[in-house]
Parts: C-alpha cells; structure tokens; sequence
DNA sequence: AAAAGACTCATCCAAAAGTATGAAATTCAG
DNA sequence: CTGAATTTCATACTTTTGGATGAGTCTTTT
C-alpha cells in the first residue's frame, strides 16, 4: 500500500501543483475562473494530503517511529493476537459495538467481524464478554476502561 | 409465600407422620403393604422436604439466617440492584449466554432479558459488555470469574 | 386491604453479534 | 522474489441481545 499510495499522492500533488503554476501568470488579471481554480486546487491539495498524511501516520508512529509498534508485538502477544486484532480487543472491551468500532479504525463492520471471530478462536472463547474478560486476565487490554 | 406453604408443610407432613405412626403396630407382622406404605411415606417425606426446604433456602438463608441476605444487599447495593440481578449480572460476567444464565437459575429466557435490560437501564449502559465491565469496576461482582 | 417492590413470563420486533466461505492486496521474512 | 501472515472486504445465514409492553404472582409494608 505505502509505496502504491506515495507514487500516487506524488502524481497527483505534481499535477495539481501544475494547474496552480499555470494559473500562476493569471492571477493578477482579477479572472474569476483562475481564483476558482487555485481554490479547488487547494482544497483537493489539503484534503489529499490529509488523506494520505492519515494513511501513513496509521501505519508508522506519530512520535516514537517503530519503538511503539514493537512493544506492542512482544509485551502483549502471549497469545499471538496480531496488532489489528489487540485494538479491536481493545475496543471491544471498553463496551463498543463491532460498528462503532469499524468507525474507531475505519474499517468496514465485516472486517471488524472477521477480526473479533479470529480473536475469539486465538483466545479460545465463545463470546465477547469471555474474551474481553481474558484479555484482562492477561494483560492485553487495561481494565477499567470504560467509556 | 412463606406463611402458607409453611403451613402446607406442617400439614401435610402430620398427615404423613399419622400414616407411619398408623402401621407403626403392624410394622413387626412382616406384611408386606405396610413395608410399601413406609417406604412412599418416607419418599414422600423426603421429597417434600426437599421441596420446601429448597424454596426456605432461597428466601432466607441456610447458615446464617439473615445476615447474609442483608449484607449483600447493603454492600453490593450502591446502584439498587436486587440481588436476582446481581445474580443474573455475575453469570452475564462469566460469560454466559442470556439462556445459560435461564438454565442456571431455573427462570426463562424471556426473565433473564427483563433482569438484564433492568440491569442496563439501573448501571446507566448500554450494553453487557459495559454492565460487566463497570460491575467489576464497582465491585458488584468478581473480576477474574471466567468459566 | 391496598400499595409497592421483586420476580416471573410472554410476544413481537429490531439490532448486534457470530459463523462460514471466498477472495484480494499488502507486508515481511527467508 | 516467493510464501506465510496480516489486513481488508463481501455475502449469506444463524444466534444472541436488547427494547417495549403487558401481565400475573408473591411478599412486605403501610
């Protein structure tokens, strides 16, 4: 995805930038077509960028780059949860619904589905409210975080 | 319910008594009819006894009369619950279904959902997962209590 | 005796959860 | 670069939950 996505906010930045540059020279003539243009730009500019910028902060660190993501693989990972399925268990455990939490990491609700029943099988439980106990029994979600 | 089948007991257990007291004569003669006449009054004695003493038992108490009940109710009742919900919220924190929490209790689906919706609407959530999670948090019952 | 609370049950309906299966794109390690 | 693991999504179906309402019984209290 990382290097798909860069290659394609790239083009798409350079292109747009091409439309501001070549209104560049109109700018000054007051047309109201340009003004549009470099507006629309702009806008699409911002909300790409915001777009990917997203993307990309998800899948690195904000912060500390790889240091979190690794403590996160070992501390918690006695039972092999992989690191999607540790925050939806997360997520889960502070009472939200599979929707709400397909909201929380943008994912549809069958992937939510699919992810809780792979955690319900690694956990070798039955039902939510098990799991969400376990992964407290073990360590693997913070209790008392209710919303 | 207490007074009447008290008084049912008493009752019915005279008239048994007076059935053994009545071939308690003949009991030496070796006949068989009063053998049999013993034995289903002994049974029925029995099962009666069973009977009304599993219902005592459950409105009291069978150790300590009434303390019990008065100490669940003052310490774990800081939201109101009665103590069938807290009975019907500890299995819900084991993880059981709606219809295993029926099962274990000897009540219907249909009055396991009323405790639990009574549950919901006492503990201020919205779903089990939340009731669960908050009961622990306000030591209405044990964490740790996985099946 | 009437009122209030607790417990029980039913029915109907809607929402959420869970299961099974198949599939595609990505990432990561060897 | 290939293969394993991860992550994502869809569709269809079943089970479980939850909500609303009404009602009957029993116990305790007033």
């Amino acid at each position: 995805m990382l290097k798909k996505e860069i290659l394609l906010y790239g083009l798409i930045s350079f292109a747009i930038l091409s439309i501001l540059n070549a209104s560049h020279y109109t700018i000054f003539l007051g047309t109201n077509k340009t003004e549009v243009y470099i507006s629309v730009a702009a806008v699409l500019l911002l909300g790409i960028g915001i777009y990917f910028g997203y993307k990309l902060v998800g899948k690195s660190a904000s912060s500390e780059p790889e240091e979190n993501q690794l403590s996160l693989n070992r501390k918690k990972n006695s039972i092999g949860l992989s690191n999607r399925e540790l925050e939806v268990l997360e997520l889960m455990a502070k009472g939200h619904t599979n929707q709400e939490i397909g909201d929380a990491l943008f994912i549809s609700l069958p992937t939510v589905k699919t992810h809780a029943s792979n955690i319900y099988e690694k956990m070798d439980v039955k039902r939510r409210t098990q799991a969400v106990q376990k992964g407290i029994d073990l360590g693997l979600v913070e209790p008392r975080t209710l919303v």
